[in-house]
DNA sequence: ATGGTAGAAGATCTA
């Protein structure tokens, strides 16, 4: 089973290249972050026409949240804790499959630059997605959490960590944050198959950022014991970022035996 | 110390 994740800016704008990718990828599963629409405006017919369901969490203007399964999938779209949260930044499916269940969440962790109030909410969110993970660990399912995490775990996932140590996504508090998730017993993806410090998701739009190769890891496949036992193969594809209007974020996809 | 770019909305905010 081939699970991705892609960060893609607005659906809209990144139709053409996520219909190619998904054709040329085949995922079984796909979690998409910042669709950037309401549910009604998400190119829903153009995505089932290649064979996917369709489930949606979306929001005007900013976040929103997708899943696309080939398989049958019930999907939630909140993550518990706090019930006044309008953001659209959580949503999980169990795909029903031969041979099992698989349970994927696609989340839009939040950024957390520009002020106290949204580094708090940042790490509100973290812990309320903390507890969430260590229910539903409990089930003991294959589990991936995947999605953008907007968070640098290490200093080789950074090109120059220096120019990030204020950084939302790259405070001790964060980093620390994400290290608890990961101690309920997550396998990173990525860090189970590769060292590479150059193992980047993001590159910023701005300053050449891209040309100059001043990249972050923060897109994560996070997955349970179950999981991680079934695990092959971690791929970035990189060379999207190449292409003309590009997101800022490349897919990660696993395949898990 | 700032600007660089992109997207959606709408004349600014989020990232």
């Amino acid at each position: 089973m081939r699970i991705a994740t892609w960060n893609v800016n607005s659906v809209r704008q990144r139709l053409e290249h996520l219909l190619d990718w998904m054709k040329e990828t085949q995922p079984d599963v796909v979690c998409l972050q910042e669709i950037k629409c309401v549910d009604e405006a998400f190119p829903r017919a153009e995505i089932e026409s290649l064979g996917y369901n369709v489930a949606t969490h979306g929001q005007k203007t900013f976040n929103g949240v997708a899943i696309l399964s080939k398989y049958p999938i019930e999907c939630e779209t909140r993550l518990p804790g706090d019930l006044a949260d309008e953001q659209s930044r959580y949503i999980e499916a169990v795909v029903s499959h031969d041979g099992g269940i698989t349970r994927v969440a696609s989340i839009y962790l939040p950024n957390g630059n520009g002020g106290p109030e949204k580094y708090a909410y940042k790490l509100a969110w973290m812990e309320r997605l903390r507890l969430h993970a260590q229910e539903l660990l409990k089930l003991e399912e294959r589990l991936v959490l995947a999605g953008d995490f907007n968070v640098i775990p290490e200093p080789r996932d950074v090109k120059s960590p220096g120019a990030w140590l204020n950084d939302a996504l790259f405070l001790p508090p964060t980093r620390a944050a994400f290290r608890e998730l990961l101690a309920l017993g997550f396998t990173d993806a990525l860090r189970a198959v590769t060292d590479s410090n150059d193992a980047y998701t993001f590159w910023d739009y701005t300053a050449g950022a891209w040309r100059r190769n001043e990249g972050i890891r923060i897109d994560h496949l996070l997955l349970s014991p179950q999981a991680a036992d079934r695990l092959t193969n971690v791929t970035i594809d990189r060379h999207l970022r190449a292409l003309e209007k590009p997101s800022d974020h490349v897919p990660i996809r696993v395949d898990l035996a």
